[in-house]
DNA sequence: AGGTCCATGTCCGAAAACCGCGAGACTTCG
DNA sequence: CGAAGTCTCGCGGTTTTCGGACATGGACCT
């Protein structure tokens, strides 16, 4: 049988968002609502075809997820997250969850912190296709000279993230 | 966890032969110990990474094949299999079943058996994919003509598997 | 300041190559 | 004349290859 996941939906000030957890309670997906698609082949890619049924997240992380936006900026560093990308992605999206909320840093910063100094675009891309937005805060990157630059889920959402993070844009 | 298979060694009269088959007993690949490195990426494609131990393969499918080189022509029909292609690959594969052995059928003929007349040459790839040799027996297509034209164990192996069935070349 | 060039990892689409064929045209010999 | 061998070309699914695009940024030049 293939990997049985659950999906389910909640209402944020961002706009209803998607989250997708694994029978051990490990988010794998998680995305804005109208990026469903993108979601879906994300997911596809990583783990290959698999079974998605709607329900009910686990309280652990509804409860997170509910806390972070009603101004608890570190409950989203307890919830378990699961990922499958190649071996730089990994190194990438660990590295985004050791920046705290408040916090930002430069793709090329980042891009030095896991030992590739120049491997700046690829670090955008990796960015780009992080499976598991907002609780891995690919958010907190933004270019060297201050731009916000991009966003899987728009610049508009990556701004509010960040202002409710209590940082100056 | 991946799919656990297991990979059997059975020696036959025309030569080593590897046996893979999973938890259910069915046959996911069947080749000659000669083309270890090729079934090994036939697997890989069709199911992914995959994890194989080496073990002794179901009684069943070992006294089929015994079976069927002591002369009981019709032991391997009964031996399940399990394979993994296109669609077009699976049309191909399920057809060559059919064919009994001590017959043979041209690739054209195949072609038009499944529908597609002029599909010959996708027929003879198809063919050159099957992983589960000598069991489904793409051994029993030859050319129009008569010759034998290719086999992926060795001409010289097709040609001894089909005067084994009793088919004058 | 503003423009050009390049490094870097991954994915995607298009295009081309690959063949376990076979029919038909064309030789070549008796 | 014919029979048998050779050559050429088109057939169609799958795999491989290749070229771009990209959530950047530093060096180097005008």
């Amino acid at each position: 049988m293939r990997p049985e996941l659950t999906l389910d939906r909640l209402a944020t000030p961002v706009g209803e968002m998607l989250v997708v957890t694994d029978a051990g309670g490990a988010v794998r997906a998680l995305d804005f609502a109208d990026y469903e698609p993108r979601m879906l082949r994300l997911l596809a890619r990583h783990w290959g075809p698999v079974d998605l049924t709607p329900g009910r997240a686990p309280d652990r992380v509804r409860d997170a997820i509910a806390a972070y936006f009603a101004g608890d900026l570190t409950a989203l560093d307890r919830v378990p997250v699961k990922t499958n990308g190649t071996t730089f992605q990994k190194d990438v999206w660990s590295a985004l969850r050791s920046i705290p909320a408040g916090e930002t840093v430069s793709y090329g910063a980042l891009a030095a912190r896991i030992g590739r100094p120049r491997a700046v675009r690829a670090v955008g891309l990796a960015n780009g296709r992080n499976p598991v937005g907002v609780i891995v805060p690919c958010h907190r990157v933004i270019g060297a000279n201050g731009t916000l630059t991009g966003y899987a889920g728009g610049v508009e959402r990556k701004r509010a993230l960040l202002a409710h993070e209590g940082v100056m844009v």
